[in-house]
DNA sequence: TATTATATGTTCTTTTTTTCACAACATTGG
DNA sequence: CCAATGTTGTGAAAAAAAGAACATATAATA
């Protein structure tokens, strides 16, 4: 089967619109009021859950709570996924302080800088010396690394982590970083979202209408 | 014409390249050269080009300088984009301290934050009271916006800013917001960005290749 | 238990995006 | 000045993604 990418963010999509649905006090849902609260068409959802082997039932609709489950199976999040982050500055600090990943089953479990400042191993989540980061990956299994380290510094942080077993990498530095096929490398570029906003707002400015750029152009689900 | 989102990115995608491409000295480019860069085919750069009324020469390619300038044209770069920040918590102070929005032509002019501890008129970007920020949008002729408050009061800030005459909004609350058609809202939504690379982490995990992914589906730039 | 209304699951179309292939043409070197 | 070389620009083809339509199953109802 072949997965796309647009379509996991649908799924974590739905999984987070479901949540919300059911804190509403809904317990079943049918896919149109579901594409509603996502923004896509009914069709979609259904041929989502079609391709992951999802199924409700011909006239009930989804049970939610199945539904959640089945999105947090599909998604990973039937463990709890530890995490640590390479470069304690501005956006590493925010992350770290960032109370919304545990109901995610997402766990920071330590940070890493190379200045001694940033630098407490007391701390609830401890932030030790960058040199300590690869035997602490592999003693611990890391599998995912995040690097909000200076754009010089990126890359050697994200070789440390591949040699030392982590398989997928969310970066925040403002480039390109390479590594083998079997690593998985999410760029975050911050500029380059506040520039496409500017960019799709100023035609809207010049145009006054959304309509001259394509259905997918809309930066997001508006 | 039509524009298309992913098209508009990679546009920045390639002045960023150039830029770099530049630094090392290099006066003209050629199609796969940049493509290599930017982790495309070059006929997609070409194409792109061409899209947008670029041209190079038939055997010399491009000249970088040319390029740059035609992309930071039609990104809208040849004037400066004021901005402003409402929510001085982790995330828009790690903005406000950023150095790297200045050379995208993009400048952060003000924060706004309903926490009197976060207000301070006086500092190099001033923080004000987030009963300001309305009046303080129309009188600047504010258009763009970035939203870094609590999920709960982001739609009404969101709200406020269009108000007051803002076209283009970045958002950090996980949550979809509502606006007119004529507004462009982008999110980003960093839990979203981590859940997946997580999941494609662990497909890669699972499965040993990548290839089970669509071209599309591989997180980023790799 | 039969009927009916209704939402799913899936096939078939349409649209969008990417890639292929090559003619056109600029540069370089004789 | 001409041929050889090599890169662009683009129409045509392919691939991928999204959407429309509808046959089918099933919950509700009588
Ligand atoms: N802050 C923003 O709003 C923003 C916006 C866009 C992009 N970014 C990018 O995100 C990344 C982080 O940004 P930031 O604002 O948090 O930066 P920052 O300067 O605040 O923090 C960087 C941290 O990395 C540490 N560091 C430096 N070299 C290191 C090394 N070799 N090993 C380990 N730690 C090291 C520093 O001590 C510092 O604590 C940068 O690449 C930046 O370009 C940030
Ligand atoms: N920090 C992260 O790593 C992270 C990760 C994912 C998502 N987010 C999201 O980004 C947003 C900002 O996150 P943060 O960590 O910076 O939060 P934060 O709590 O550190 O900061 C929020 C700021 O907004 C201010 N505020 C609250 N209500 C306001 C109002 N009505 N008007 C003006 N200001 C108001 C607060 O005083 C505070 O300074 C949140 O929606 C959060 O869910 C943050």
């Amino acid at each position: 089967m072949k997965t796309n990418k647009n379509c996991v963010i649908r799924l974590s999509r739905y999984k987070n619109a479901l949540y919300r649905l059911k804190s509403l006090g809904f317990v079943k849902i049918f896919s149109d009021n579901l594409a509603d609260a996502v923004g896509v068409t009914a069709t979609q959802v259904r041929k989502d859950f079609s391709q992951f082997g999802i199924s409700g039932t011909r006239k009930g609709g989804y049970q939610i709570d199945d539904l959640i489950n089945n999105l947090n199976r599909l998604l990973g999040k039937d463990e709890i996924h530890k995490v640590v982050v390479a470069g304690i500055g501005n956006i590493g600090t925010a992350l770290l302080n960032y109370k919304g990943f545990e109901k995610e089953s997402i766990k920071i479990i330590a940070g890493f800088d190379i200045n001694t400042v940033k630098q407490n191993a007391a701390g609830e989540i401890p932030v030790f010396p960058i040199a300590e980061m690869e035997n602490f990956i592999r003693q611990n299994q890391i599998k995912i690394g995040v690097i909000a380290v200076p754009d010089f510094a990126a890359q050697q942080i994200a070789d440390t982590m591949i040699q030392a077993g982590v398989k997928g990498i969310l970066n925040f530095a403002p480039m390109r970083l390479h590594g083998p096929e079997n690593v998985v490398i999410n760029n975050v570029n911050l500029v380059l979202e506040l520039e496409n906003t500017i960019y799709f707002a100023n035609a809207v400015i010049k145009t006054g209408v959304v309509g001259q750029l394509t259905a997918s152009a809309q930066p997001d689900g508006v």
